[in-house]
DNA sequence: CGTCTGACGATGC
DNA sequence: GGCATCGCCAGAC
């Protein structure tokens, strides 16, 4: 392995269609609670396969645009998996935010 | 080994 | 609420 990178990305592979999560959130979950940089820094360096258009800054904004063509593109694979969006190609996080304790449907709290 | 960078996050104004 | 600044971590040079 080659550490954060590996974990890093097993963690971006892992959120499910229909949800997305944030640099930190991901930082976070592998053991770097401040590393948002270093997100940014692994999908950089990610490999093709890699659902990187679900990983959003936490205000709901996506990717500056250069990163995937156009926002559109990521915009239109978000919503292809049922990601809706606010008036401004915002995501709606309080609805989409990928939570591992999600696994409970019965409890929307 | 020192410095810069990168698709952020939190805080301050 | 939007913009500026600092902080953060790991890699590239």
């Amino acid at each position: 392995m080659d550490g954060v990178f590996s974990e890093i990305l097993k963690t971006v592979a892992a959120i499910p269609a229909g949800k997305v999560a944030t640099y930190g959130q991901i930082a976070a979950m592998v053991g770097r609670p401040r590393a948002a940089r270093t997100v940014v820094w692994a999908l950089h360096s990610s490999p093709p396969g890699l659902p990187c258009h679900r990983v959003v800054a936490k205000t709901g904004k996506l990717a500056p645009g250069h990163v995937f063509g156009s926002q559109d593109w990521q915009r239109s694979l978000l919503l292809a998996e049922g990601v809706s969006f606010r008036c401004d190609a915002t995501i709606d996080m309080e609805q989409h935010q990928w939570q591992p304790e999600d696994l409970d449907p019965d409890c929307p709290l």
